[in-house]
Order: structure tokens, then sequence, then C-alpha cells
RNA sequence: GCCCUCUUAGCUUAGUGGUAAAGCAGCGGUAUCGUAAACCGCAAACGUCAGUUCGAUUCUGACAGAGGGCUCCA
């Protein structure tokens, strides 16, 4: 196994390699950049009016391998901004990073492999023809230029390449793993959620399966919140212009909302985010410095106009419920205070659910390249991210800081979590905003009965939204749920139709218990009543026959196991409810 | 939204310029079986709208939906 860094020097020749190849193919192609990336490279091209497709593959990885041998190693040159220019010059995309690069600074360099001379930042293996045997082109896309909408788009070749073939072999097979826990394929094989094309795309419409689930989780939240001082408030999806324009959303967020009705002569938009709604509630009353903090907490249903091209199963839709909650604070000691105990209540959930592949990033406003993005007071931001720093600083919590990820109105943590099949997103957003309560004009009494402003309002959602959280618990488990969460948790299964009364005695003890049970009392094999089971991923599968109804026992078996052997059902029953009680994973 | 690909029964797939095959699921029977698929039968589909054609599920186009991607820099 190579090091990192030996697979993305591997990576980023092979993607020289792809270049080489397709400019012989299709001469007049330009290529763009071929970064190495995670398991693999791309390579960007301008293929001008040429049209390739993935059935090109296996013509160009011929190419590949016939040029490969002849590259022995790479020959590197340092060139100035117009050698630069006049080596490249066919190529716009060459000469406008040259340009960039030499204003930044940096050097410009040059390799050659002996017949491919390109404009490149280093990072290679030496001998090429030895080393990058085992590479394979993987998928083909659109991919716009620096990654803006505005630029044109490029063709994008991703490929992936290994020191052996073993471990191509095993990184082909892991992709092809990954894809059978696919939120969406799984979503449909355990009738947990489905998306209507006569609906619309990017809303979900929530199976009896998956609503057992959703409930679950949202009443895990709840009692949480409800463990952390949190009050539950419910507040309608829409609301009329006049909230957003005080807000200040709408000409931020615009793009991002669905567009607006009309309705007896005023305008309403579906809501986009709760936010406005809680503050509405927080304005309903004169206010005192004695009730705070005010945490209100809402799994709040908002819809948001995600490109279409986004849109992901569970995990990008165009509504979704955020567990959602907003603490106003009125004084600094405060914040820290519960932004320390938001970040516990993270720490707390990814515990339970067994969540350990995640970092937390401190996103930060970036004044330079978007300056209209954000409110425009660099005081109250540089006293925010402060607090937020200081509030890392207590939990202990490894932050990332990013320029440029914050909201309009504040700075903010983000959990960005991982999926096996390697999708990393953001998982939940913890926002301070200093800017609402004045916008709203938010108020309170202090000791000396003067009106304050309320200074700050922590945004939070530590599951994010049911939708992307429950996407992301599929593909973590594979589908086979904790039994807390399974919408089957037990299944009783009689072997012939002889034991049908006992099994519904079993089958009712169980629901007597509120254990989430069926029964299989088709005139089935047992074997294929069992393979139903395990492959709806049931966590207990109770078997009765004659010998337990004999014995008044069943017998136990779990979708991780063979035959358990008997046991009494009050003894099974109370190792579930245990299980259940204690949110076990398996 | 943009680039490429795709769309056949509830699901997974086959196939054709003369309206289509199968497995699973479903329904009806038969079998009553000991830890991952019993057997027989029945019913059920070419995304939508145009165009080309004697004739289109098949070819062309548009639309809709789905899938792989879209600043990890030379």
């Amino acid at each position: 196994m190579g090091d990192q860094k030996y697979l993305n020097n591997l990576g980023h020749s092979c993607a020289h390699l792809l270049a080489k190849a397709v400019k012989d193919l299709w001469p007049g192609t330009n290529n763009a950049i071929g970064p190495s990336i995670e398991n693999g490279f791309y390579q960007d091209f301008d293929f001008g009016t040429v049209k390739i497709n993935e059935a090109d593959f296996p013509k160009i990885e011929e190419k590949m391998r016939r040029i490969l041998p002849t590259w022995t190693h790479f020959t590197f040159n340092e060139v100035s901004l117009a050698e630069a220019k006049e080596l490249f010059k066919e190529n716009p995309y060459k000469i406008e990073l040259a340009e960039e690069f030499a204003k930044g600074g940096k050097k410009l360099l040059t390799n050659d492999p002996g017949n491919f001379l390109d404009l490149c930042k280093m990072g290679h293996v030496e001998n090429p023809a030895k080393e990058m045997q085992h590479f394979k082109l993987l998928s083909i896309a659109g991919a716009y230029w620096r990654g803006s909408e505005k630029n044109k788009m490029l063709t994008r070749i991703y490929g992936t390449c290994w020191p052996t073939k073993k471990e191509l072999d095993h990184y082909i097979w892991q992709q092809e793993e990954a894809k059978k826990r696919d939120n969406r394929k799984l979503g449909k094989e355990l009738e947990l959620f489905t998306i209507s094309e006569e609906v619309g795309p990017g809303l979900i419409l929530w199976l009896p399966n998956g609503t057992i689930i959703r409930e679950e989780v949202e009443k895990f939240g709840k009692k949480v919140e409800a463990d952390y001082g949190y009050q539950r408030v419910v507040t309608p999806h829409i609301t009329k212009e006049g909230l957003y324009i005080k807000s200040g959303h709408l000409p931020y967020y615009a793009a991002d909302m669905f567009p607006p009705m009309e309705y007896e002569g005023q305008r309403y938009y579906v809501r986009p985010m709760n936010c406005p709604h809680m503050h509405m509630i927080y304005q309903f009353k004169t206010r005192s410095y004695k009730e705070f903090p005010i945490r209100y907490a809402e799994f709040g249903t908002v819809y948001r106009h995600e490109d279409s091209g986004t849109l992901l199963g569970l995990l990008r839709v165009r509504g979704h419920t955020t567990n959602d909650a907003h603490i106003y604070c009125s004084d600094d000691k405060q914040v820290i205070e519960e932004l320390v105990s938001v970040l516990e209540m993270h720490e707390y959930y990814y515990k339970i659910f067994g969540i350990k592949d995640y970092y937390v990033e401190l996103a930060l406003p970036d004044f330079i390249k978007k300056k209209d993005k954000y409110f425009n007071n660099p005081p109250a931001w540089k006293k925010a991210i402060k607090l937020l720093r200081e509030a890392a600083k207590i939990s202990k919590i490894k932050v990332v800081e990013q320029e440029g990820n914050a909201a309009f109105y504040g700075p903010k943590f983000d959990f960005n979590i991982k999926s096996v099949i390697g999708r990393e997103f953001g998982a939940s957003t913890n926002q301070l905003d200093f800017g609402s309560g004045k916008r709203f004009n938010l108020t309170f009494a202090d000791k000396n009965s003067k009106e304050k402003i309320v200074p700050y309002i922590i945004h939070r959602a530590p599951l994010g939204s049911l939708e992307r959280f429950i996407g992301f618990l599929i593909e973590h488990y594979a589908g086979a749920f904790p039994i807390w969460l399974a919408p089957v948790q037990v299944k009783v299964l009689p072997i012939t139709d002889r034991n049908l009364e006992y099994a519904n005695k079993v089958f009712n003890e169980l629901r007597v218990n509120e254990l989430r049970v069926e029964l299989d009392d088709r005139s089935e094999t047992l074997q294929a009543k069992i393979r139903d089971a395990q492959m709806e991923k049931v966590p207990y599968m109770l078997i009765v026959g004659d010998k337990e109804e004999a014995a008044d026992k069943v017998a136990v078996r779990t979708r991780g196991s063979a035959d358990l052997g008997q046991a009494s059902l009050e003894k099974i029953t109370s190792e579930i409810k245990d299980k259940i009680a204690n949110k076990v994973i398996d």
C-alpha cells in the first residue's frame, strides 16, 4: 500500500497520460486541469465540437497503454511567463493559469515525459512506465471551468490508478459494495420512501417503514431537547413577503426560494427557513432578562429551490424538515454556555447514532472576495468569531477554520459527516447571529427596566434535516438499523400452519410489550420466511415450531447470526426491550 | 441550471421498424416443510408529445423524470 502522497503522485501522473492519449486521439482538444483526487484523478478537456462518451473509454485506455511504455521519467523545467505563453499558445486554459500564477508570484513549471509537455505543479511518480500500469477510466461528466456556472462547460474524465492490480480490483469492488448502500436503492428495497414524478423532484413521500424511523428520530430529538431545556413551538410553512424583507433574506436568498404566490393582493412565499417565524414568536410579548436564555425548538418544514441536477435521494431535496431551534441570548456569557451545550448535544447524538467520521468547520466570512454577501459590521463579526472560538476551546472540539462559508448574518460551526460511499456533506449548522435582533427589533427589559436589543441568537440544528440525516443513516447502517429505529423489530415465524395458534400467542405477547412485531403467517417454507426477514433486515426472528410449542419457548435468530437456540419468551422480550431502551447498535 | 448517459410490468432485466421475453413480488391453487428462495397456473409494461414511415416501443426532435458529475487549482 502506498501512502497518500504517493497515490496522489500516481493519480496526477496518470492524468497526464490520459491527457496525452486524448490529445493524440482527438487532435485540437485542449486539456485544462488534471489533479489527483481521493482514490484517483480527473482531467478536464475542451473537446470543441467533438462529443465523446463512456463508450470511448476502451479506445482511450488502449491508447494510454500504448503510450505508457515510452514514459520512463518526467523532465521538469522552470519557464518565464513569456515562454509559457509561447509554449502553450494554443491552449487558452494553460495561458489563463500561467498568467494567474505569475501574478500570484508562483514559479511556472513544466514537465515532459518525453513526448508531452505540460504546465504542471509537480508531484509525479519516478518511473511511469513501471509504476502506472494499473489504471481504469471510471466516468465522464461535465464540469465548469474553474467550477463557475458562468464559465464554459468542460468535459471531465474521471479515472483511478493504483500501484498493484490487487489494489485496483479492491477499489472497484469497494465501489460496488458502496452502491449497495445507496440511500435511493435501500430506500426502495426497504420501502422507506419514494419520490413521485407527479408530486415533483426532491419532494419526499415517506412510506410507512420510513415514517417509523423518522418519527423515532424525531421523538429522540424532542426528548434530548426537552432535557436541555428547550420549549417547543410550531409555525406555518408560508409567510408574507414583508417578513423576508425585514429579515434580509430576500436579497441574499431569493435564488434559493420558490417563486412567490399572490393571495388577497399580498405576496406569499413558501418558507426556505424557519428563523423569521420564530422571531415573531419571540415578539409575542414583552420579554424580561429573567427569561434568558430563551430556547425555542421546532421540527420546521422548509422548501428550497435546489437545482434539479443536485438532487440526490434523501441527501439533497427540495422540501425538508429541520431539527431547528433558536436560542436567544442576552449576554456573552450565555452565548458561550449555550454554544458549549449545543456542541455537547452534537457529540451525544453522534455517540448514540455511532457516527465517528466527521469534522467541524468554523465557517468565517471572506470580506475580500465576497464582500456583498455579509452584513456589513466588521466589529460585530470579529466579536462573534471570538465567541465561537472560545466555545470550541472550552468544548475541546477540534475545528477547521474556513473562510467564505459563513451565513450572511454570522459565523457558524458546521458539522460535516462522510457517508460510506464517500460523499461528504453538511450534517448540521450552528450559527451565531448578531444581526437579526436589531433587524427584528427583538427587545427585552433589563434589570433597570431599560429596553435592550437581543444581542445574539444562536441558530442550531444538530440533526440537520430529518431527510438528509436519515438518508445518511440508511447508508451508514446499510439499512440494518439499530433495533430502536428498525421499522420491524421482531418477526415471528411459524414453521407450519399447525403452529399458527401458538405463533399468534407469541405475537400478541410481543405486541402487549409494545414491540414492533410482525407475524409471517404465509404458507411458505421456513427458509423462505427467514430469507425475506433477512432481506428486510429485521433484527430478531423468533421461530416457532412443534418443539417450541411443546417447550413453551421460541427459537431465536438475529439478522447477524445463525440459530441461537431456544429461549423463553419473557427472557428474549426483556433482552430486546433492554436493547431498545439503551439504543444499542448491533 | 449546465455537460454526458439513461427511461420496457410493483422491482430487476431481455428484445424488436410489423405492439414484446423472463425472474422476483402480486393473485389463485397444491405442498406443511426446522434456520437465506417449494411447485403449478393467472394477471400485469414499451415516460409524455410531436416528426419520419404503409406501419414507431424501436429512428429523429422537444419535454418530463432518473443516473454520473460541476473551484479537493498548472
